[in-house]
DNA sequence: ATATGTTATCGGTATATACCGATAACTGAG
DNA sequence: CTCAGTTATCGGTATATACCGATAACATAT
């Protein structure tokens, strides 16, 4: 049969490609990737956030975070601009921005629930402390 | 505290990244990343396959698979034929690619040890186990 | 044998991601 | 206050990834 690989490092984007899939599809209603949906979240969430700030939060590279979030200004999503500290950016969720993400709310719980029925009682977070172990143990974006 | 997301796609590809960043760190003596080291193994395990066999196996998509071969090329450590159908491209290790898989076999196995470790007596299993729920249910590249 | 449908790959385009090296702005020691 | 060190962002470059629409090659029914 389909041997699949032992690499952990392949095996986790694989799932994760798969995984996103789901939600993109049904994002694709309201013009948004889940990587963007998550994104959006985490701007919400930490209202007016620098790059950095977001970059710390979700571990992503700062040129990458820089890069994503003129993806999403373009799109109207979010507006930025320069902080007390006058390196940084802040980055604000627009109207526009807020009510794509009520919008998306729901598509998203869909196929979260859809997820978690697969993957069980009890899965979801048997599966969130095993991924658990790959946090902070790469030294922070804080280098 | 620091708040993860409950967003499993976005948590799947938070730890693939940490994950891939350990092994891509290792790798970086052979000039390889892990993307690149399972792709060969891909290549290795099949003997000779087309794109589309890489895609299938891989579930990547095909026009991904492509431009990832390109850069293996370019690298020299595979090359491409047309197959007996004209239509179809098979790609080869080539000495250079088997070479540097050996170079790179413990750099690789390092790595995959010290992630299993962190997971665990049982964990790998238990993590791969879970991560079978995202197999098969995206419909198979095969579309 | 031909017309029709299917399949394999490629190219255009776009996003997500990272590393490296500027550059500008802040901070702290003296 | 000034200079050296640190920090935040940006731009160049590169890879990984996907979707869509060509195109060429194969397969099949008539």
């Amino acid at each position: 049969m389909e041997q699949l690989p032992i690499c952990i490092s392949t095996r986790l984007r694989r799932a994760a490609r798969q995984a996103s899939r789901l939600y993109d599809d049904a994002l694709e209603a309201v013009g948004l990737s889940v990587a963007q949906y998550s994104m959006l979240r985490a701007i919400e969430r930490l209202d007016t956030p620098t790059i950095n700030d977001l970059a710390h939060t979700t571990q992503l590279d700062p040129s990458t975070l820089g890069r994503n979030m003129k993806v999403l200004e373009r799109a109207g999503l979010i507006t930025q601009a320069p902080g007390q500290d006058r390196r940084t950016r802040c980055v604000t969720l627009s109207a526009t921005g807020k009510e794509r993400l009520l919008d998306a709310a729901e598509l998203w719980a869909g196929v979260q629930d859809t997820w978690e029925r697969r993957l069980g009682a009890g899965g979801r977070d048997e599966l969130f402390d095993l991924l658990q172990v790959f946090e902070g143990t790469a030294n922070p974006a804080a280098r």
